[in-house]
This record gives C-alpha cells, sequence and structure tokens, in this order.
DNA sequence: TCAGTGATTAGG
DNA sequence: CTAATCACTGAG
C-alpha cells in the first residue's frame, strides 16, 4: 500500500499553486521532545508564490530569512513574528524559486500559531528537509478530500492583484 | 476592536 | 544606531 508513506522530493519541487492544494488531507508527522511522534492531518494552507507576489516574503529579494525559500523544494522555512509566534511553511518548486506554503491550521490546532505551539515547532526547524528528516516530514493518506479556495489572510499590504489571490486552501 | 511582544529589515 | 513593520492570538 502507499498508505503512510512519506512525500519525497517530487512532490515538493512542483510550482507552489500544485503543491498548496495537493497537502490538504495529507499527514504532517512531528516528533516530540520527548522522542514520540505525533501526526496531524493538514486541513488549511496558503501558496506565497515567487518575487513578484508582493505578499511573499521574497518580494524583496534574498535575505537571511528567506535564503532557504530559493533552496530546492521540500525544505521547512520557521519565522518569527508579532513577538510570539512560530510560523510553519514549506518550501516548493525548483532552487532560485523562491515559493512557500504556510500551514494555516492541521487537525486539532487551527490557527498557524497555535499549531506551532502545540507542535512544539520553532526556529530549530529552519532548513530541515522534509524529504530526510528525522523529525519532521508529510506523508501520504491515500485520502483526496476536496478544498475550497480564498484570498490569504492578514495579507493587506500587499495591493491588488495579490490581496485577492485565492491562494488560500481550505478542506471541505 | 486592539494591545502584546520581539525578530527582521531598511536607512542614517 | 533608530524606527517601522509584521503570513497572529486572546481578551473584552
Amino acid at each position: 500500500m502507499m498508505n503512510s508513506s512519506r512525500l519525497g522530493r517530487d512532490f515538493y519541487i512542483r510550482d507552489v499553486l500544485e503543491v498548496a492544494p495537493g497537502l490538504i488531507g495529507k499527514s504532517l508527522v512531528v516528533r516530540f521532545p520527548g522522542g514520540s511522534y505525533g501526526k496531524f492531518s493538514i486541513i488549511e494552507v496558503e501558496a506565497y508564490r515567487g518575487e513578484e507576489d508582493r505578499a511573499c516574503h521574497a518580494f524583496k529579494g534574498r535575505t537571511k530569512r528567506t535564503e532557504i525559500m530559493y533552496a530546492e523544494g521540500g525544505h521547512v522555512y520557521v519565522y518569527f513574528v508579532y513577538g510570539m509566534y512560530w510560523m510553519l511553511n514549506i518550501v516548493t518548486s525548483t532552487v532560485n524559486e523562491p515559493q512557500a506554503i504556510l500551514i494555516r491550521g492541521v487537525d486539532g490546532f487551527t490557527g498557524p500559531g497555535r499549531l506551532t505551539r502545540g507542535l512544539g515547532i520553532d526556529g530549530g526547524f529552519y532548513g530541515e528537509d522534509l524529504a530526510s528528516s528525522g523529525r519532521i516530514w508529510i506523508e501520504n493518506t491515500g485520502e483526496n478530500p476536496g478544498y475550497i479556495t480564498t484570498p490569504r489572510i492578514g495579507i493587506a499590504y500587499a495591493g491588488a492583484p495579490w490581496t485577492g489571490k485565492p491562494w488560500r486552501f481550505i478542506i471541505k
């Protein structure tokens, strides 16, 4: 069976607008400090697409923080915001194509800040490779739930047309 | 509706 | 060095 198999590099090196909806219903697996593992179904994500996307952190080019977005798809981009929240993102596409997917919700934890707090994800996960890491990866579930789209949250500053792009994907 | 809280970034 | 900004949350 293909159930419970880790997603490999090929899944992540596609365009972010293909990968993001594909993550809905997949399982995020993380290793807790005690050594046990948790598995959480992904229910909400948002796509951030390249330097032209005014809402994407890479829109100004490379910085120390966004460097990982220029790496090969499958790497983890984690950043700290509002003085108290870690945001978990998955890098997609090929080298030098800065795209990422914000994981906004998993089963049991709604909201990007609450899920990282609940799963114990912080800056130490920056740069982890989902294709080979021993403490975080994503598994195929064999299920393919439907999804709906809406504009992205918290990016009003980006302006048109970016604010209105339907790049938020939520499980139906 | 709005304050909290601190890393990141551009600019002097 | 300064100061603005910020892919959020919880209280009221």
